[in-house]
DNA sequence: TATTGTTATACTCTATAACTATA
DNA sequence: TATAGTTATAGAGTATAACAATA
């Protein structure tokens, strides 16, 4: 599975290698916006799920453990860019939503993260880019 | 509803994501050792170089500081999976090398990492493995 | 002066368990 | 009782700065 070079061609290495040079990178860029990558995801998923996402969902979704959505949601919130809102229908749930505050934001972050990503990715081509997503979807999701 | 083409089929998001899945995956695999992800790549990398590797290089080729390779070196060596051999070419280099033990070990790691890595990559082929090696190669020194 | 390894510190991320409020 | 969110805590990972030994 690994091990032709050894240690360093590795897919497990090698995508934790890859996944740090990127994290950094995208960090860096996001620090003037007050984000970092972990925020920068729930404030996009707040902005792309209609009528609003709960915190299980962002967990699962996120692949994090519930406890740890609190404190991203918490930051979020407090500077106004997503709103907890009790869901109706069930008042377990609380629904994130992004505010305008929160949209603005986010158009600005995604412009700095492709920028950042072109860095990183130049040397692929679309379609390799593609390949590369579906396969990465399928080790994320490989039990399903 | 979900966004299609958002933030879940960012290639950096899935990056992380499935770099997580695998690393969380083969920590499990390698608790019995008293080894995780981070000390079993020094152990590797040990074991692969001859005659030894600097904890400098360590560094460089594990894409993280001089100053943490320093405790993943220390408790491999109070373990005596590894020495540290002052280079005699010169002394500031510390060579990290493998000892028979360490060998040993790596054998029956190699083993539990490659049954916890066949879960995950199951769905894709040797061919698609290697893509996959190559596109993460071509991220992680896409600078070069 | 420059480089290797080291120590120290602060912050972020990860993993668990236990608690509350709603259902 | 079961589930969603929350709090608390300990341990691992990340990022910098400064220092001693050696070149």
């Amino acid at each position: 599975m690994a091990a032709n070079g050894g240690i360093a061609d590795d897919v497990g290495f090698l995508l934790s290698r890859a996944s740090g040079v990127v994290a950094r990178s995208v960090n860096k860029a996001l620090a003037p916006l007050g984000l970092r990558v972990r925020s920068y995801s729930v404030l996009l998923f707040a902005c792309e799920w209609t009528p609003g996402i709960t915190q299980r969902q962002l967990a699962s979704v996120m692949g994090l453990d519930p406890s740890q959505i609190v404190a991203l949601v918490d930051d979020l919130e407090q500077r106004d860019l997503v709103t907890r809102m009790p869901d109706p229908a069930d008042r377990r749930n609380k629904l994130i939503t992004a505010t305008d505050e929160g949209y603005q934001l986010r158009d600005e972050a995604l412009r700095r993260v492709e920028d950042a990503h072109a860095s990183h990715f130049e040397h692929l081509s679309p379609a390799q880019l593609d390949d590369l997503r579906r396969m990465l979807h399928q080790i994320v999701f490989a039990d399903e």
